[in-house]
DNA sequence: CGTCTCCTTGAGGTTGGTCAAACCAGGTGG
DNA sequence: CCACCTGGTTTGACCAACCTCAAGGAGACG
């Protein structure tokens, strides 16, 4: 139930908020040299997860919000009748389980895309935390209405695109979540199988594979495997016209 | 751009969400007598928008949320190249404006589907008052986290589920929050366009026609223009099979 | 080398989109 | 009161995008 290091590796007990190279994107981003010592206290450990392996599941009682540190998460609902579909992907300065809060449960479940590791902030020391660091309220309300804003972008291309759009859309928006994290060149791999990429996008695998192939004969990608490389961005952002 | 109150009514200065009957939904939810007593304080106003009238537009910078007193409203995001998409109908009780919190700009825009009433609460003062009222802040947490689990469930709609099944989710989740609000029967009334509930379902406005009228005549549904009745809610949970 | 999983490719079927026309309710004005 | 107009809705015929089913390929791993 807690911290399962991999091989070679030992976690520090204390969070080191302050020289973590995330400080900028995550939780953390506003605050003050002391503030952010404060936010470290209260990050009791850090917690490794497997690939493969849930972080939490839906329907587990709520009880932290988890910043991802390095790795690569999906995020999953499931109706009662074994449909599941992926709401999301969560990279290194993202924060999972913003679900849980209103109800106390988790909503989605967390799965490792692959060896990761997550900052647990136990929620209600956290807000108790945000009522005297005005800061740090802001950056959490912040990062709730974010969460919102980008479902809403993904409703848009639920809601409105055709396949090769919403592909493309997906593609550079990884590529630009990718690049604000230090990512160089167009080149980078997915973590996500094709079945998870058309669980998010609402699309069959087969479809996702041959949206694949067409945009790389077309030229403006070119794909092996799970390695993509951005040929031609602007014809491509074309085709996603104004999707995040 | 102030209120603009229509014929007969005169809107009061000060917010009653002590007497409010929507005191048990709205973002008041846990406060005791005296903290409801703070936060009317802050209600600086109530204002009136007309049918078809923006609260706000996308792109505005964002100052309020605003609490749905009386009426029914929509939320939009629209994409550079004209594409618009419905991404939520808000009644009596609900929040709008959690989306510009984020970046300090509305990301959607909030129209008017009739006549109705919001209570204007300036979130910087709301976040500073949360500050000090931990049941506020709770409740705040958990209306911004509810939205996105209100965005997931209508991501998983849009993401795997067809057509019928989209509209029976739907009339079963309106149905559902009327009733909570006091709606009596199986019977309520469409505030919305076909249009309308086809963006928002990922639908054209004909296949939105075509589905009711194939509930209607299998006698899962009667309908008449915007007035709706029930007629076997348990076959359309069954069709819209776990979806809110 | 065999097996497993994931990915690709092909053929054919369905759902929902497109285009076009008719319909209907409500409002306006004669 | 009726004729007319308007905007939203319904209906039909046709078509394209995407799904389904099925088979084959390519890496990864023991």
């Amino acid at each position: 139930m807690t911290s399962n290091p991999p091989p070679l590796q030992i976690h520090a007990l204390k969070a080191a908020c302050a020289t973590c190279s995330l400080r900028e994107l995550c939780l953390p981003m506003d605050l003050s040299e002391d503030e952010i010592d404060r936010l470290e206290d209260l990050i009791g450990q850090r917690r490794w997860i497997r690939q493969g392996q849930e972080l939490f599941g839906a329907g587990e009682s709520f009880h932290a919000l988890y910043a991802v540190r390095s790795g690569f998460f999906k995020t999953c609902v499931g109706s009662e009748d074994g449909r599941e579909q992926v709401t999301g992907f969560q990279m290194a300065g993202e924060l999972l389980g913003l679900d849980g809060i209103g109800s106390g449960r988790h909503e989605v479940s967390a799965v490792a895309l692959e060896d990761s590791q997550v900052c647990v902030m136990p929620f209600d020391e956290l807000e108790e935390m945000a009522a005297g660091m005005p800061h740090l309220q802001r950056s959490l309300h912040r990062f709730l209405s974010r969460e919102i804003v980008r479902d809403h972008g993904t409703l848009l291309m639920l809601g409105s695109l055709r396949a090769d759009e919403r592909v493309a859309a997906f593609l550079l928006g990884l590529l630009r979540r990718l690049q604000r994290r230090g990512q160089r060149g167009d080149e980078f791999v997915l973590r996500m199988s094709r079945e998870e990429i058309g669980s998010y996008l609402g699309l069959k695998i087969e479809t996702v594979s041959r949206v694949f192939g067409r945009l790389q004969a077309e030229g403006l990608l070119e794909v092996k495997l799970k390695q993509i490389r951005v040929l031609e961005g602007e014809r491509l952002r074309q085709l996603a016209e104004g999707c995040s």
